[in-house]
DNA sequence: AAAGTTAATCGTAATATTGCAATAAATAAA
DNA sequence: TTTATTTATTGCAATATTACGATTAACTTT
């Protein structure tokens, strides 16, 4: 099928999910960590700096868009991608939550 | 083509991004949260836990055993999956290494 | 040994993702 | 207005993913 079964899980469980899987891929987080070394950033420089096409790279920014990590405000011909800093910080909590769940030595 | 371009980025790179792969689906994530509430299992559990059928809940379990994130021992006929405790303290730390990058405010 | 239980694998169908060339859109510069 | 420049979108083609029924494999129990 290739359909996930969305409507079967919780919306926090959907919702972290689709992060998870936006930061599921190594282009992805190439184009984060090149953000949170230069902060603040031109799509042009992305594509200088990645080794794929720029339309390629176009799509994988609108992924990290869809789901709020990035953010891109044109800026005359160029447009200026960045963290979004309150979604960044609401996901490491999501993902802390989750791991800190954990309690370890309980079992195996 | 559907096929990721791995070779091109940083092993680390790879990594992190097969590890939040893993995690991409909320069937997976399910399958986690119910190890973090039982901190222990048996896999047919699982299949009655969710609303999907068991030949793709064993899928989803294996992704998740192919990233270190669980392990299965055998018991009898049945297997007893859980949360890899070592595995899963590094992924937190590589996932906040990454988060604590960030340096708020310095643009948009 | 035969029957039951549990989980993995196979086969198949449908949808999603990745990637790039070509093109379009939008602004800036000449 | 024409010409660059920069990013988005479209249109493929190829591979990956998701899901499930049917089957297999590996134990247990009878």
């Amino acid at each position: 099928m290739g359909l996930t079964k969305s409507e079967e899980f919780t919306a926090k469980q959907n919702e972290l999910a689709l992060i998870c899987k936006a930061l599921g891929h190594p282009a992805r987080i190439a184009i984060i960590e090149y953000l949170l070394k230069v902060n603040s950033c031109i799509c042009g420089d992305i594509v200088d700096e990645l080794p794929l096409a720029q339309p390629t790279i176009s799509r994988h920014l609108k992924e990290l868009k869809s789901v709020g990590i990035i953010k891109g405000t044109i800026e005359g011909t160029s447009v200026n991608y960045c963290i979004d800093a309150d979604k960044w910080e609401v996901i490491q909590q999501k993902l802390n939550n989750m791991f800190n769940t954990y309690i370890k030595d309980q079992c195996c």
